[in-house]
DNA sequence: TAACGCATCTCTGTATACAGGATCGGGCTG
DNA sequence: CAGCCCGATCCTGTATACAGAGATGCGTTA
């Protein structure tokens, strides 16, 4: 094989991104044969890609057999924000109890420079870079805990559907002050950063959720920039399935 | 078919508990066509239920592929306690932020003094019974979030590995004051459904804090009774294939 | 006697075949 | 003309067949 990714990885990959793109927003049930002819591959990878998905949330199970795209409320992604706070929450509080790895933080601390960079010039951020180096630095947080559940938890959460930040940035004209808000969310990165290098738990756990409620006031202003936005943000366009 | 339920979910719930049972706590790759075998069905449902419970954590995936029972260290055991007190902590607050539904509150108060009944005698606890209703009592809290997402994930930590109070049960006589411990417990539960009926957000989330506090020093106890009291505790037993 | 290599054999990952049930459309009937 | 019943078709869930990789054990050789 000239691919080393196994056939349920290309599965993973492709289902997760033709979802995450919309395509299947009508409440319909996803056809198993068909998806697979399209990604290649046989019904079974792509049962698993879809038990995957449905365990992640992307997907829901239908009563008859099978699963379609799953459709979120407001409430939904309020909660997914929630819960990605006050779980890296703790995960930062157990990492300055417990001492974090000195190698994870220097990586930490990298990826914010790299962040930094990103962010040099307020009327010409690099919108792309900063998706991929925040995503990692939210990554490297959850290696910070130490321990392999939190670390799993962690991942798992910021996979939350509707959670990225990368749907805000896609619509990003619609947030008053946005780079304001980018480099708010930055200082927010540093001080739990510092937090931690200070073995201060209860302020690294403040500072995180105070992070999260930054991404929710963003969420808020999509939300009320009318039904039309929503449909035209990739990640937010399942609310319209409502 | 006269069992309504499906190969999967039969699959899912022999694994699990075979699993559980500590059997393969050698950390040998689980055979899929002996269990396959054992519990009567063919390896496509079975590896369906592998699937699942590597994503629950129980088991992990080895490099060379197929899976083993998962190994737990004290730090995991301890961060799932923790999580499962800031999740279900934060589903209260929302409870009481966003009011909470009165059939279900009536649910989880019902819950609570079949819970009392359980405990009634101190020396006689029903111990059967309290696990049962104990567990309705967690799955009831998941549903008073109201949004779908935040059920889910409640679910989903409470089902973490060996944050179950089971194990403690079955070794009750190692905890000092054990029947106090699940008093303290039941009055806590209490005191949740109270704050969130008064819509007290904030002492919500603390008293599910305390709670899971509670339960960690238990586990505390159950560990510095020696490492083998880890190998006759079903749940527990995994900690000894460390 | 120990180590290396080869053959075999088991096991996983993947594809395909099969069976039961649900859905949809057409025809029949009131 | 509307509603109901029935058959055909599609689709999911499950079983099985197949191919390739890894492990094991034995024989051979230094």
């Amino acid at each position: 094989m000239s691919d080393r990714k196994t056939q349920f990885e290309k599965a993973l990959l492709g289902l997760r991104s033709l979802v995450m793109s919309g395509e299947f927003t009508g409440s319909t049930r996803l056809p198993e044969v068909a998806l697979a002819d399209r990604l290649g591959l046989s019904r079974t990878p792509l049962r698993q890609a879809m038990d995957q998905l449905v365990s992640e949330g992307l997907l829901e199970r239908i009563e008859t057999g099978g699963c379609r795209a799953a459709r979120f409320t407001l409430d939904d992604i309020n909660d997914a924000i929630e819960l990605r706070g006050v779980i890296e929450g703790t995960a930062a509080r157990l990492a300055a109890e417990r001492g974090a790895d000195p190698a994870i933080m220097l990586d930490a601390e990298r990826v914010l420079d790299r962040i930094d960079t990103a962010l040099a010039r307020p009327d010409h951020i690099d919108f792309d870079a900063y998706i991929i180096e925040n995503a990692a630095f939210h990554q490297i947080l959850s290696r910070l805990a130490g321990s392999q559940l939190m670390q799993r938890e962690v991942d798992r959460v910021s996979r939350l559907p509707l959670a990225s930040p990368s749907a805000f940035l896609r619509e990003q004209e619609l947030i008053p002050d946005f780079s304001a808000s980018l480099l708010r969310a930055q200082h927010q990165h540093r001080a739990i950063v510092e937090a931690i290098r200070a073995r201060e738990g209860a302020r690294a756990e403040h500072l995180s959720r105070e992070h999260a409620r930054l991404a929710r006031r963003n969420l808020d202003h999509l939300a009320n920039a009318g039904p039309g936005v929503a449909t035209r943000v990739p990640g937010l366009s399942l609310l319209s399935a409502e």
